[in-house]
RNA sequence: GUGGUUGUAGCUCAGUUGGUUAGAGCGCCAGAUUGUGGAUCUGGAGGUCGCCGGUUCGAACCCGGUCUUCCACCCCA
């Protein structure tokens, strides 16, 4: 008796019908990013842990992978450590890689590394699977795939403007209604140092990030216990709270923040971005929340991030611009921007609104019945001459039964079946059945590409 | 990482206070229909009751552990 196997929890197996519909997910995002401009780069799996240790917080940290280190991992390790259960030295000394978190790091290496190659500004976007030691729930993976466009070394808010584009061709592409919200972390940091307390920026970033979620009341208990003071909770409250359009919001900003250098800065960089966004054919709409201040510690300009309208589940699309992320590797001043779609959060939404078109469960569009070793030839010609017209065709390995050949067909999803038995060969034909129709056509052999190209349209 | 939750046929789920051969619907296979799928009818196959251990004369059912699922916190795509 074998045990059954398995996978490790929150990795997934992906089959035909899903990798179908994955496919049209990524070929919808892959096609924007090189309309664009974007060019394609790919990292190993693996990091050096010097390399993701630190860049994402303290959380962050922890969701790390590790990978152990080859040979005997445990000749290294002091025999102090070992047996004082010290885990956090011991795994220092036992592994120095992991899977990587997120691409946005491992670009930033790639950047720093490549310099001499890479002409500035630098547009990649990369599609691949990221690792994350999280405990998985609905839409939460342990591994799941990041597509990120990314922007580097150009300080324009022209970037930011045109990955809300992206943003918007993509969604609208997969028919997904949503909501893009956008902010600045150099506002947030004003209003931290407009309430007095510029040093605990992260702490009241976090928190008022919670707003949707855990309401005002919630956000006051959550600053409390941060060790916030009352007296600057009091000042933070009304800024959070402004109503009204992005632009109201902005000028009442403005207002309050006269005495904050990187407040003042924020406010100019939003107003410009949505000027920009004003100026696009087709305007994506956005909408300033100033709650919005996502997790990763990195981000020090815009930031965005994407809902689905329809669906509470979570971002499906989220980033922002990153001043320094390639000076922690020894290039400073280099500046970038760009965002990272959730390819698994996107499926998941698409599925449950029912969004995937028809055609991306199935990808032979005909099938040839197998008759037998006498119409063989003139079988294996005709796959041949529909392949090279550009149809995907199968013929079937085995002359059994039509009806379970049919079925076959049936089960797949194969538009179309071409019967070519004896009678047919000997007047230079083939039966062409619509699946969906039923309707059977005599076609000349000649004239079988065309026709099924045809019949596929209709 | 903390707390909770779920697990029975390929799928969706029944399963009485622990009591003999664990059921249904759908799907699958075969036949009715030896050149025709989706409808109908007939028959059939398919289950270490997540896994390991314990309690018991006896466990799908009770207890412990473990894995998995989902939920909340945390964080995030």
């Amino acid at each position: 008796m074998f045990q059954k196997p398995s996978i490790p929890r929150g990795t997934r197996d992906f089959s035909p019908t899903e990798m179908l519909r994955r496919n049209y997910i990524f070929d919808v995002i892959r096609r924007n990013f090189s309309l664009c401009g974007y060019l394609p780069i790919e990292t190993p799996a693996m990091e050096n842990l010097s390399t993701l240790l630190g860049k994402y917080g303290e959380e962050g940290d922890r969701l790390i992978f590790r990978i152990l280190n080859s040979g005997n991992f445990l000749a290294g390790v002091t025999p102090g450590t070992l047996s004082a259960a010290d885990s956090s030295s011991v795994s220092q000394q036992i592994s120095e890689k992991g899977l990587r978190y997120d691409l946005t790091v491992p670009f930033a290496r790639y950047v720093v590394q490549h310099r001499d190659e890479i002409t500035f500004p630098f547009r990649r976007y990369q599609i691949q699977p990221v690792w994350r030691a999280d405990k998985p729930q609905k839409g939460r993976y342990r591994e799941f795939f990041q597509c990120d466009v990314d922007v580097i070394g150009s300080d324009s808010l022209l970037n930011e403007a045109e990955l809300v584009q992206i943003i918007d061709r993509v969604f609208s592409e997969l028919n997904i209604k949503i909501i893009v919200k956008i902010n600045n972390r150099k506002i947030l940091a004003g209003i931290a140092e407009m309430a007095g307390a510029g040093e605990q920026i992260t702490d009241i970033t976090v928190a008022i990030d919670k707003l949707e979620k855990i309401g005002r009341d919630g956000v006051r208990q959550e600053l409390m216990q941060r060790g916030i003071a009352s007296e600057v909770i009091a000042r933070l409250e009304p800024v959070i709270n402004l109503s009204g359009s992005s632009e109201e919001k902005l000028e009442e900003l403005k207002r309050v923040m006269a005495g904050s250098e990187a407040g003042l800065k924020g406010i100019e960089e939003m107003e410009e971005l949505l000027g920009y966004l004003a100026m696009q054919p087709v305007k994506p709409s956005v909408e300033l929340d100033l709650s919005l201040a996502r997790g990763l510690n990195y981000y020090t300009g815009t930031i965005i991030e994407v809902k689905a309208a329809d669906l509470p589940f979570g971002s499906i699309c989220g980033g922002g611009r990153y001043d320094d992320l390639t000076g922690i590797f020894g290039l400073p001043g280099v500046s970038g921007v760009g965002v990272s779609f959730g390819a698994d959060r996107i499926y998941d939404v698409m599925l449950r609104l029912n969004l995937f078109p028809e055609q991306t469960g199935s990808s032979t569009e005909a099938l040839i019945i197998n008759f037998g070793r006498e119409e063989l030839p003139t079988l294996m010609q005709i796959a041949d001459t529909l392949r090279e017209a550009g149809i995907a065709v199968e013929l079937y390995p085995e002359s059994v039964k039509l009806k379970k050949q049919f079925s076959y067909a049936d089960a797949r999803m194969i538009p179309m079946v071409v019967i070519a038995g004896s009678n047919e060969i000997a007047s230079g034909q083939a039966t062409v059945k619509n699946m969906k129709t039923g309707e059977q056509t005599a076609v000349i052999l000649s004239a079988l590409p065309s026709f099924i190209r045809e019949g596929k349209l209709s």
